[in-house]
DNA sequence: TATGAATGAGTGTTCATTCAT
DNA sequence: TATGAATGAACACTCATTCAT
């Protein structure tokens, strides 16, 4: 008989997304099965069908939003650069990323490490999304070694070092835990800047 | 662990160790089906099975024969290091750690990204192994705080986000692209040790 | 039979009709979704129940409708034979089947094809009926024997034979083909009559 | 455990050919499941699949290897043809297709009803057998025609209409009935021959 | 050691059908 | 009447694993 358990319309696909966030966090994608998915939303496995098209197009979706989310947020945050140098750019730049990823540990996780199993085409749209905000980092190394601020070696080689540091918050730090948000952006904006040796 | 028992097999076992470390990189362990992996080595499904006595062992084979590696490499490397201090001994981690991740990227990025795959038992030996080693770059930290060399805000934040970013040298370094193994080291260390702001 | 209650719904019943006609014949009864049968009407899955109240009802619908038009325009074929002799007749018959077979190919090959898939009850009915048809060609077979004029060996077989032949014309004729409806009408009338009246 | 019921190797796979023709002949290719199948076998679901790589492929498999025997059946009866007349041409391809599809008849149903669940490649390929096998009774066909023994009208047309005839046997023949094959075989010679030599 | 055939549980997905709105 | 969301059973197919040969 139709609709005994399980909720309604919107707050169905919203309950799939929240699931699913939480499933392919803890398990993996390959490893979360539709069966679990439907399980912890509180329907029946082909009801999920009529939220979703396929289980890569949730992984999609996920990831998807989660992009979205950190640009629309990003585009706030630089908006008020314009007349900003380098260093409270970059400054500003590590205080956002290690915001946004703690915030959204689980998608962020979920979008570098399931990568992989998104169809081609999604996988070259979300590849082309990263890309494209790390070179708003490495713009401001740019401006930093145009101005005589900053010494980088390889541009490149030190955004791609400083974006995996910064990103890496997400797989080890604990809300309620031993530092705040603030002690790590003041810890990483200082190595950052300065380094072991020259910190402000 | 392996069975390696009988005579004449050690040579398909290395087949099987290196079609797995191949597939488990490209695919995801999950993904990676036993029947691939069998026809990448050239035997039947069922053959596979008198070399290891379990998909799950084979992934911790891998990852515990890298832990392993690394750790008999990187003590080679630390015996030298007794009267050196923490500025040396730094750029020699960094050394050490970027060319091991190089040389080894596909076992290390497995035995980062599919430890979840692990038995609780395995996922716990192999994630102690892994604090000891990090155990030896926050020792160096500590060591430089107490000369009055460094500063590292939280010694456990900076260990941690030096180390991901090091270790993030395994998913995009390419061996005969632009830069070569040196450059990166050389700016990863400048990095480290002085920053953006004040490097050597 | 279908619901058709209410008062604005008969046209989509009619588009239903025709929407399961083709998608029978195209893709036989088994393979047709529901889905895609409402998705060709333009409507919704759940909206067809409005208007039928099983797949196999609709299926049952399109033949049994089929047989009564092939009864009602048999009769009035037939109501013209009562002064005629048994070649006439045949003629007669085979100039209508023929042409019945040409018009409805759709419905007369999904009346064959998907016979199987009726419920017993609808299966039993429409077969009664098809034997029902078959008769009033062994009825003028007999009476061509009766008068002399034809030798069938055995009237069933001949029956059979001529009836599959003839009906196998909604399997390969083209509309607008290189043969007119009237030249296969022809073929077909000589063949059957030369076999009848001339055998060995 | 393994192996406990059913049985091994090459006796498995003719297991599985004959509970498919025999289900796909009760209940159509698209109405069988594979569950169905492997329970008339007496396997696992998974098991049949050490024997055949996919449904369609062992509905090829069963059709082509029908139509092979049909050919290399066919090719005897046409050796000793060298020096025959049309009328015993025909005579022996009526007894021949005839007997084929009497003895044969479930694979000869299936090779008709269940062609368009093949594949594309595997339809085109079993419709061009059938079109050769076709050529042969037009060949005769015209042979009578060009020594003035047949009037056929349109010979594509009468050889349609014959092949459907003869074939339609399969359709309603039973083994042990009222007629026997040869009768049956008698009574569509005359029919036919009458038809072919002895047009109004 | 290698093979091939088996198991039984599991996969993502589709199905006809129901029904509150 | 139409919709959209639900059900629960079924689908073809794959999986890791076992084991007689």
């Amino acid at each position: 008989m139709a609709r005994t358990i399980g909720s309604h319309g919107p707050k169905t696909m919203e309950a799939i997304r929240k699931a699913g966030l939480k499933l392919i966090y803890e398990h993996g994608f390959e490893a979360m099965s539709l069966r679990q998915l439907a399980s912890e939303v509180g329907i029946q496995v082909g009801s999920l069908y009529n939220h979703i098209t396929t289980k890569e197009d949730l992984l999609y979706d996920l990831i998807r939003v989660h992009m979205d989310d950190l640009f629309r947020q990003f585009d706030e945050v630089r908006a008020a650069w314009t007349e900003l140098g380098p260093v409270e750019r970059m400054r500003g730049f590590v205080a956002f990323h290690v915001t946004y990823h703690i915030l959204r540990k689980r998608e962020v996780f979920i979008g570098y490490s399931e990568l992989r199993s998104l169809e081609p085409n999604h996988y070259e749209e979300i590849v082309a999304l990263r890309r494209q905000y790390e070179r708003h980092l490495i713009d401001i190394l740019r401006l930093g070694e145009e101005q005589g601020l900053f010494k980088c070696g390889d541009v490149s080689v030190a955004a791609y070092g400083i974006l995996t540091m910064l990103t890496g918050v997400c797989t080890w730090f604990r809300p309620h835990g031993r530092l705040s948000k603030e002690q790590v952006i003041t810890t990483y904006s200082n190595l950052v800047l300065g380094g072991l040796m020259h910190q402000g």
